[in-house]
DNA sequence: GTCTATACTAGGATAGAC
DNA sequence: GTCTATCCTAGTATAGAC
């Protein structure tokens, strides 16, 4: 079972690529054969209702790798809170690449269609924001200050990388986690 | 001249909407003429090359907005900046209908091509972001202080719009404001 | 499980009447 | 300046051989 997933894991990375680069609608056929050096009658025995399901088996793998590489360790509480904090930051920028890949939530516009798929990606957002409410609890923030901190953090990454994308300044997004990272550091010294 | 403008304003505005709505790829002539009540051959009497065209005055039309609406009153010196501030975020929450309307910005994914209309966006990113930058100085920053502050506005502008698309929660851009607004009392109350 | 070949449909675009 | 009619291409999807 983990073993037929790592078989495919190639393919779903290289589908995962286009994805976020040219949005869903974007995103044809064609270009995922070329790219995975698939010809489109394969594609379709792997994933039989075409576009959909692939999106669908990206975005599942996406949530995969988001709680084993983000939430699982934001909860580590054997590590400190300033430690896995500036951890998330390290995994992110290398999941962003810098900043110069897209967030698959912020170049999805599915709009009321595809509402599975959304409400996948939904979920995964609730679970990261309330690990990160978890972690300002432990750096010392009550309730209501880590709501508003976890929430704001968010809108910051997915923010940045949208400003990012615009003006093509590559240090937009580092600049801002850096700034991140020392606010967190002021609240969590200050214990 | 300026009669011409007015007269396809209803127009522009409806192609706006489908735009911000379904993005450039997700935008298709048929949706164009259905929305706007013109065949498709009469939308390309008044736009020759199609659908980029149309983007294209589209992107023209809105830049006319902002510069009008929100950067010619971010440099008004007759107005305190407390003020100026709070009349950008009550004309911006209208123009993104408190959220529940996206960004062109983050909703065009046009990469390497249109770089044309990439440039006018980020033109107008710019503009804005200088006038922030002012408008901050006058409030009492410094210069970095004034930078950094102004491009964190506009990053939670678009990350707030982001999320809330993604959560449905309707209140996340108003919630965002709000707490700028707040921030940005304490800088220029301390001046 | 991958290929070639083919069918179908929707989206983009134009001609020409009124 | 808007319409009907039509064309072409690109995108989606399937059949069937290997």
């Amino acid at each position: 079972m983990a073993k037929a997933i790592n078989e495919n894991t190639a393919l779903i990375e290289a589908l995962f690529d286009i994805f976020r680069n040219h949005g869903y609608e974007g995103t044809t056929i064609s270009l995922l054969s070329e790219v995975t050096g698939l010809q489109k009658s394969s594609l379709y025995h792997h994933f039989p209702k075409g576009k959909e399901d692939m999106l669908k088996a990206v975005v599942g793998f996406v949530s995969e790798k988001i709680h084993q590489h983000v939430i699982t360790p934001l909860l580590d509480e054997e590590v400190n809170p300033e430690k896995r904090f500036s951890n998330l930051i390290a995994t992110i920028t290398r999941f962003y690449s810098d900043g110069r890949k897209n967030c698959l939530l912020n170049v999805l516009n599915l709009g009321d269609t595809k509402v599975e798929i959304n409400k996948l990606q939904n979920d995964d957002y609730i679970a990261w924001l309330n690990a990160l409410i978890q972690l300002g609890k432990d750096a010392g923030l009550d309730e209501p200050e880590a709501k508003n901190w976890a929430e704001r953090f968010l809108v910051i990454v997915e923010g940045a990388l949208v400003i990012q994308r615009l003006t093509n300044d590559l240090q937009t997004f580092e600049r801002h986690m850096e700034c991140e990272k020392k606010l967190f550091s002021q609240f969590s010294g200050q214990q």
